[in-house]
DNA sequence: TAGATTTGACCATA
DNA sequence: TATGGTCAAATCTA
């Protein structure tokens, strides 16, 4: 990689970083206006997605710069404990439900999960944290996730869904607020989370992991251009300056990644094609 | 004391 | 056989 090329996937990632700055905020301001009875709504179910895209591209570039650096025609350097090929994750078991791996700042997703394992996984830093959704006994609910900090980023978490929430109808968070159910009387990781999420982990029923891919051009989700002009987000303009600004923001991080491409056309997943089968599981 | 977390052991898979 | 995923007893905490 030339110095122009570096100085752009760096600019990128200031922009990215930059972004992901503001949509923290925005989904911090956004918490607060929330009502408590119905703290995840679609505006919210939509800034983890914007939230997980940024971190997702800074991911895949810092990945990008680390292959750089460790490729063959690169210069010295301590050589890092190589690194497991392997890529089995959801793979291992085969199960039927769906996989999906988002990168977060914050391992709060508004579901309520109990821990129920933490491995050491070879080759990686970080150990690996199994939580099973709360509702697994009581209403059946298979959803899993992974926790595990990422390499690149001590302060960013990969999380991997698997399995549906079957605990509240979360394939319709933005109507109908599922009943919370504190029958457990406590709570868990997360310590507050609620539990009427939207679901980040939703997929088709049935699919197959490898198909499953984190990606904005599904149907059901609209993509990041997309989702900045929601009913639900643009009816914050105006009503509050900060978050009118906020939303300003975010919505020029988005644009601001142009280089040398039409931002009439160009839509993030575009940047992640090319290596998004590193996510697929 | 009930519920959550930790952690070693066991099992499944590649 | 090595590794990841899950179980369940022990431990912790509010």
């Amino acid at each position: 990689m030339n110095w122009h090329e570096q100085g752009n996937m760096k600019a990128a990632m200031e922009e990215l970083t930059r972004g992901q700055e503001q949509a923290t905020r925005l989904q911090s301001m956004l918490k607060d206006m929330l009502p408590p009875e119905n703290p995840s709504g679609p505006a919210a179910y939509l800034l983890i997605e914007v939230l997980s895209s940024f971190s997702k591209a800074l991911s895949l570039l810092d990945l990008g710069r680390s292959a750089e650096a460790n490729s063959p025609s690169s210069k010295g350097g301590v050589r890092r404990k190589m690194q497991s090929p392997r890529r089995v994750s959801c793979r291992r078991r085969q199960h039927p439900y769906t996989c999906r791996t988002t990168f977060l700042k914050t391992i709060e997703d508004g579901f309520t999960w109990r821990k129920y394992g933490q491995k050491n996984i070879y080759g990686a830093k970080h150990s690996r944290s199994y939580y099973r959704c709360i509702h697994k006994h009581g209403r059946g609910c298979q959803a899993t996730r992974q926790v595990q900090r990422t390499e690149q980023d001590d302060s960013t978490f990969a999380i991997t869904y698997m399995g549906e929430h079957t605990c509240a109808d979360a394939t319709k968070p933005r109507d109908q607020p599922a009943p919370h159910d504190n029958s457990s009387g406590s709570n868990t990781a997360a310590n507050d989370r609620r539990a009427t999420p939207p679901s980040p982990a939703l997929g088709n029923p049935k699919q197959e992991c490898e198909e499953e891919v984190v990606s904005n051009h599904s149907p059901s989700t609209p993509s990041s251009s997309q989702l900045l002009k929601l009913p639900e987000l643009s009816a914050f303009e105006g009503s509050s300056p900060p978050m009118a600004q906020l939303m300003e923001a975010v919505s020029k991080q988005y644009c601001g990644l142009e280089m040398e491409f039409d931002p009439a056309e160009f839509k993030l997943e575009d940047m992640f094609e090319l290596s998004q089968d590193e996510y697929n599981c």
